[in-house]
DNA sequence: ACCTGAACACCGTTCAAGT
DNA sequence: ACCTGAACACCGTTCAAGT
């Protein structure tokens, strides 16, 4: 927004003619900060296949090839909007004592970063060597170190509980592009479980078992069921006892 | 292969004078399974980027709008390519009488399958509704029935395992995109803990102490003791003891 | 130094026209 | 019924030309 200059509507190229020497120009220069921001802006409105050079272009007034200057490729963009992103859900989470906890709230966040930014689910499995990535996996393995995991299992411990909090973003990642932003997500589910439950029940019980509970089902309980589960196994062979 | 017709090589279009009956069709009809494996082919061989209507129907040596007859678009392509592929790994799965070795055989087919067929780790999370996906499924959650999870955790713990699985599987096809591909494995992933080394101690004393077991680090075992860790989590939750 | 916008080399998909 | 290939509406990216 910032100081919307005011600015007589003129429907095809704008005023092309006029100029008093440089209040004319509307955008008071382009930088990389704000082409990742306005990025960020068209990914969470309309998703990642709505993000174009073109469309950045139009939504900073500027020419496509302009943003070249500022970012490598669209790839660099991505990451960057999504290094953004994590940064500033970093910035935001509270410190914690316990070690369980830790881990448990950092993977809240992740969870509900990608809730509300879809496409930074898609992002993990693009670039994993990004510094991003290694914030999370230090999120991950100090509170493994803390909670008394041996040296030699800390790191098959943080891979574990690594890919299933990327897993699960991945995952919802797949779900925001789907029927459910058309259908609402009660009786979209409720569609799928009883097509589940056309099925086989002799070849697939447990599906027939389960179909039930898919439209009621809280995926963020769900998700945070699995982290405690992990951290259970991790506990159960290498106890160190501390946890609530 | 298959019978490889005698063809005079005319470097250009390919000799339309000619018209002996149809003994010149060297294609003998398109089929959707054909264009599959055509498509499965050049996946394989030269990664996801590389499938594209045009190339594919150079290889079938027809025209693009021709493989729209048996195949509605590029998603439901690639959506029939994984399934294929993952229909074959079905088949050879050997029968687990033990309920954990049977969730760990699958899981590490999946891995396996991923490793071979890279492109598949990025089709779970595009068409998670698919029977190939309630395949996966059953096939996790089955062995939980059997090892007496009770009803309520049954869909946690399957997710859980779910989740992971795919998390690797989207992780691994990650990786293959990499510069692993032009670079060896071992000095790319020396190279990566050498930059790991190099971060601020006090700020990731987790990477820097997990660095240096990362160049030599065996994937595949990394993956099965994620397995194992969320297994010993829901036997240590749901005491029904009967497993090794 | 930074921006513009046409141009290039691609895509997926459609569709009139052929057999 | 099935195939062909040009055409359409896009892409990401480059680059001469401008300021």
């Amino acid at each position: 927004m910032a100081r919307m200059t005011t600015r007589t509507e003129t429907s095809g190229r704008n005023a092309a003619r006029s100029r008093p020497g440089r209040a004319d120009r509307r955008t008071e220069a382009l930088s990389r900060e704000k082409i990742v921001a306005a990025a960020i802006g068209i990914l969470d409105a309309e998703g990642e296949s709505a993000l174009t050079f073109r469309a950045l272009a139009a939504r900073l007034s500027t020419g496509a090839g302009a943003l070249y200057w500022h970012v490598a490729d669209k790839g660099e963009l991505l990451a960057a909007a999504s290094d953004d992103v994590l940064t500033r859900t970093f910035a935001t989470l509270p410190q914690e004592a316990d070690p369980a906890s830790a881990i448990r709230t950092l993977a809240l966040a992740m969870f509900d970063m990608i809730d509300r930014h879809p496409w930074v689910g898609t992002q993990f499995f693009r670039e994993p060597w990004q510094l991003s990535m290694l914030r999370i996996v230090e999120g991950i393995g100090g509170p493994l170190q803390k909670l008394g995991v041996p040296d030699e299992a800390l790191f098959d411990c943080g891979s574990a509980l690594l890919n299933y909090i990327l897993g699960v973003g991945g995952q919802n990642a797949a779900n925001a592009r789907l029927p459910t932003k058309i259908m609402e997500r009660e009786p979209f589910l409720a569609d799928v479980a009883r097509r589940w439950k056309q099925l086989d029940p002799q070849q697939f019980p447990f599906v027939h078992r389960v179909a039930d509970s898919l439209p009621g089902h809280n995926d963020r309980q769900q998700f945070v069921a699995g982290v405690d589960l992990i951290l259970a196994g991790i506990e159960a062979r290498y106890p160190a006892a501390r946890n609530l």
